[in-house]
RNA sequence: GGGCGUGUAGCUCAGUUGGGAGAGCGCCUCGUUCGCAACGAGGAGGCCGCCGGUUCGAGCCCGGCCACGUCCA
């Protein structure tokens, strides 16, 4: 990890001073809220439909670890998978770039213009105007003074130079740079950029691509990281930026063709346009600062960062303090956002980002002596900045700040845990160096790595603490370490392969598509066999008793999707009297097709007719847990809070299990609110809707959609409880493709069961409803009675009965172990007088009836007591196996070790034993070489003393 | 998904080739005090995460599972 060195550069005094310089005058000095309004401002007028932005967390594209550029949201638009009623759009969205792919949390704070968490101003246009129209709003909203008003001769343009696409040889963007020269760019600004890296953009390995036109600002000489005096455009040393990205997509690249190297480029029959404009570089070219962090976007938030740390005196800073401050803003900004989209610190994917990102923060915090808790308090600062544009902000204030402050309380615990080993691993190093003050003693990588690795303390912690003590780290070994870690899980990772569908079924979803039936009852009559597919493939007919998976035209049989599992029935033949054959499950093997797992019990051809029949009964089962799933859905954001998210769910016939993000367990009194809500609601009977409408219109209505699942465009499904008393109107909405009862009260009685986290930041709840949860209601007072019985208590005062059992029981057992000492310590008194004396040493060897390892060892203890200086060994046989035990007084251990003595005597009865020279114990299996066993110890004490 | 680490009293933790489950803080009772803090004396509180194996004997060794922490993807 580069560390303060790295920064000298663009951060240095001189640098510093040059902040204040303006860079040329505007009409206005634009705010950044201000630039994002005129940004929108401007295309609506022209025809535009302002977007809100889209949530952080990606909806439909599990690929993308968080929204990283305006277009995420207009995916499927372009693909031509999704219509909507505009074909203009403008946007301001939020996007983080940490993890994954595009990865700048490393660089943030160290240069001008990397963030993790930024805003892209940017128009789009489907199949509408093109590359004409589009270059020409951009340079007016730049340069017109109506609008932004940047002075042409500061600009520059690039276009598209040419190159190999797929094995098509594209010509020179000639056409954009004739387009940009009609809107008064001058010639020897338009460059033209060759290459597929700067000016080339593509969605994907196919789909839509084409030529961006990009508009750069020059920020003067000044704004040089290398002190450059005098660069031409084209140099990257800072002085040029990209303020604004014009996408044009043309092409459609068309999968390869087997035998083929490369796809097809196809010309798009209806182009588009995709533009991306950076708001914090907009903003910072607009107010006349080189960084992006001397914008109003940021600049109150240093601020805060700074009162909040008690430093007032910006120049006095030196170049780390001022960066770490840059930090703290940027991720402020990033984890407030990120956490009131839903993401929860955790250790994997998302969340693990986010955690982080907390904790880089949290370090620069510890740098500058920052207060605790102090993530929450700059997300005041946050909100106070951004809620006009993102008025979402305030929904969650309060769980923001709860997030925060959990984190933070958790990595100082962390730290605490990762310093404490960290002393231990440097104080024999610090030992060293006091013996020989002239080399700085080295704390070697992998020792290092592993405090970070396991222990999670961030390196910074270490080399700080290393260098107050003059000690070194090697690096070199920890970057090794943590590379060998990097192949690790590298590795590891191939080994996951993605089941593809067989390859029978995509070919059969271009002709056939299953009509589900299974909304409107549980049979169908008249359905055709259209495959049937086993092991070898797409076959014409089966034989009796072939298990194989057939596809019907239509089906009654509910297809495994949305966590309801599939149903189980039976397929008959056209008179319905005869059942052909089993069905064991369904489930969809592509998009819209359903594949019926079957045993034949007839012979089976491909254009029979059939009807199907599902289970009743277990459909029943099935429909009151899917609804009893959404009315706990809806009952936990009630009680929990709106950050409840779906994260997983499955109805079963016998019980239903779902998961949610939560940042802690659910209390048990919120577990008894839950259940009272849900069964307040089954008790009101509602009637359950559905309607078909767009997944715009439905999410705009309130309606909950679970991200992992793809829904498809237009048509999705909209299940509404509907509830007058509820604020909403209703009382759970959500996209679900799943069957529901009529009418809730079918559902009967709903009971939680069990509640526990599987993730963290996720708990899961399992349920049972109706005829089960009754079952359920008389197990369990069955065997509160039965228990009750057994104390001859009634119900109402079992506890306290039990109560009273306990205690009598621990009364009585500690009452039996006296008795067992007491008992112990006369007959120890007898045993006394059997004491022999060998040169010397007084001896006592005896064996004792009916006591335990615990009682002998008590005896033995007390009989040494007794003899003041001397051997006890002692022997019991229990459960037919021998207890020996041998202690020696502290005086003679030099001579006698207790271990060896009672080796010796256990070899004899069978078995092996050892212990310290002062007590030893050991076992052994034969009972009757007690006696003899015992004898032994008068010669061998004879020998060994 | 993979690696590393940790699960022992209410809390923080110690427990050394396998052989008597401990400390500090907290809690209860008594004493001292007008009372509190402090102090003194005594006491309660443990399936040593769970399951299996090795062994005469497992908190400790081996295997599996679970939970938590942490890093990588």
């Amino acid at each position: 990890m580069p560390h303060f060195g790295a920064i000298s550069a663009p951060l240095s005094t001189a640098g510093a001073a040059r902040f204040q310089i303006r860079l040329h005058e505007t009409k206005e000095n634009l705010t950044g809220n201000e630039v994002r309004k005129m940004f929108l401002k401007f295309f609506e007028e022209r025809g535009h439909r302002v977007v809100r932005s889209s949530s952080l967390v990606p909806t439909n594209d599990p690929t993308l670890l968080f929204t990283n550029a305006g277009m995420n949201q207009f995916k499927d638009v372009f693909l031509g998978l999704e219509q909507r009623d505009y074909k203009r759009a403008t946007s301001c969205q939020k996007c983080v770039r940490a993890g994954g792919k595009h990865n700048d949390l490393e660089n943030v704070g160290f240069t001008n213009r990397h963030h993790t968490f930024f805003e892209m101003l940017g128009n789009f246009s489907f199949g509408d105007y093109f590359k004409e129209q589009a270059i020409a709003y951009a340079m007016e909203l730049v340069t017109s003074t109506n609008w932004y008003g940047i002075p042409l001769e500061k600009l520059y343009f690039t276009v598209f130079g040419g190159a190999e696409v797929s094995g098509t040889q594209l010509p020179v963007d000639s056409e954009a740079a004739t387009y940009w020269e009609k809107v008064g760019a001058p010639k020897d600004r338009i460059i033209a950029v060759p290459g597929l890296k700067e000016n080339f953009w593509a969605m994907g390995d196919t789909g839509p691509c084409g030529p961006c036109s990009e508009i750069y600002y020059d920020m003067g000489a000044a704004a040089s990281d290398q002190d450059h005096a005098d660069c031409k455009f084209g140099c990257d040393c800072g002085r040029y930026v990209e303020i604004w990205n014009l996408v044009f997509m043309q092409f459609n690249r068309l999968p390869a063709v087997t035998g083929d190297a490369s796809g097809t480029l196809d010309p798009l029959p209806k182009p588009s346009v995709d533009t991306g404009a950076g708001l914090e570089r907009l903003a910072a070219i607009l107010q006349g600062k080189i960084s992006n962090f001397d914008t109003d976007l940021f600049k109150p938030l240093i601020n805060k960062a700074k009162w909040l740390c008690g430093k007032e005196d910006v120049e006095g800073m030196d170049t780390a303090s001022l960066a770490s401050l840059r930090i703290i803003a940027d991720h402020s900004r990033a984890a407030t956002f990120l956490i009131s989209d839903g993401v929860i610190p955790s250790n994997e994917g998302r969340g693990y980002v986010l955690r982080k990102i907390i904790r880089r923060a949290l370090v620069h915090a510890n740098d500058l002596k920052a207060p605790r808790p102090f993530l929450s308090a700059m997300a005041v600062a946050v909100r106070a900045q951004m809620k006009e544009a993102y008025p979402e902000l305030e929904e969650h204030t309060t769980r923001v700040a709860r997030v925060l402050d959990e984190e933070e309380d958790r990595f100082t615990r962390t730290v605490d845990a990762g310093l404490k080993k960290l002393d231990e691993e440097i104080a024999p190093l610090i030992a060293t160096e006091r013996k020989n003050p002239a080399e700085s003693p080295v704390l070697a990588g992998d020792k290092a790595f592993k405090l970070y690795d396991t222990y999670g303390l961030p390196v910074d912690f270490i080399t700080d603490v290393l260098r107050d003590q003059g000690l070194r780290l090697d690096m070199a070994g920890f970057d090794h370490a943590m590379e060998e870690q990097r192949t690790r899980a590298k590795a590891s990772w191939k080994g996951v392969h993605k089941e593809s569908a067989n390859p029978a079924y995509a070919k059969l979803a271009e002709t056939y598509k299953t009509e589900p039936d299974f909304y409107f009852g549980t049979a169908a009559r008249d359905c055709r066999i259209e495959a049937i597919v086993t092991k070898q493939g797409s076959v014409n007919e089966i034989k009796k008793g072939t298990e194989a998976e057939i596809v019907l035209d239509r089906t009654s049989i509910y297809s495994e999707s949305g966590g309801q599992v599939a149903d189980t029935g039976g397929l008959y033949d056209k008179s319905e009297s005869l059942e052909v054959a089993e069905i064991r499950g369904a489930y969809y093997p592509v998009t819209g097709l359903i594949a019926h797992r079957i045993v034949a019990k007839e012979d089976l051809h491909v254009g029979d007719r059939v009807a199907t029949f599902a289970d009743p009964a277990r459909r029943e089962r099935n429909m009151r847990n899917h609804t009893a799933t959404h009315l706990m859905n809806a009952a936990l954001r009630n009680i929990l809070g709106t950050h409840v998210k779906q994260s997983g769910s499955l109805v079963a016939p016998d019980h239903l299990r779902f998961d949610f993000s939560h940042f802690a367990a659910v209390e048990s009194s919120e577990m008894i609110e839950i259940e009272q809500q849900v069964n307040e609601e089954i008790r009101k009977d509602l009637e359950i809707r559905t309607d078909i409408m767009n997944i715009d219109d439905a999410l705009a209505s309130g309606a909950l959609a679970f991200f992992g699942d793809k829904y498809p465009e237009a048509n999705v499904r909209v299940v509404t409880i509907p509830d007058d008393s509820s604020p909403l109107g209703f009382f759970s909405k959500e996209l679900c493709g799943g069957t529901h009862v009529v009418r809730t009260g079918a559902i009967g009685v709903f009971k939680i069961v069990a509640e526990q986290s599987t993730a963290a930041g996720v708990r899961r709840i399992e349920a049972i409803t109706g005829d089960r949860a009754l079952a359920e209601y008389q197990r369990a007072l069955t065997t509160l009675r039965a228990a009750a019985g057994m104390l001859n208590a009634s119900e109402a005062q079992l506890i306290p009965a039990l109560e009273r059992q306990i205690e009598q029981i621990k009364a009585l057992e500690k009452q039996l172990e006296g008795l067992k000492r007491k008992a112990a310590g006369s007959q120890a008194e007898e045993l006394l007088d059997s004491v022999r004396e060998i040169k010397g040493t007084r001896v006592l060897a005896a064996q004792v009836t009916g006591a335990s390892r615990e009682t002998l060892r008590e005896m033995v203890d007390s009989l040494r007591e007794k003899l003041g200086s001397g051997v006890v060994v002692l022997a019991s046989a229990e459960d037919g196996k021998v207890a020996l035990i041998a202690a020696v007084t502290k005086d003679l251990t030099q001579k006698l070790h207790a271990g060896k003595i009672v080796q010796e005597l256990a070899k004899q009865v069978g078995g092996s034993g050892g212990g310290k020279p002062d007590l030893a114990e050991a076992g052994g299996k034969d009972t009757s070489a007690i006696e003899s066993a015992l004898r032994s110890i008068y010669p061998l004490l004879d020998r060994l003393l």
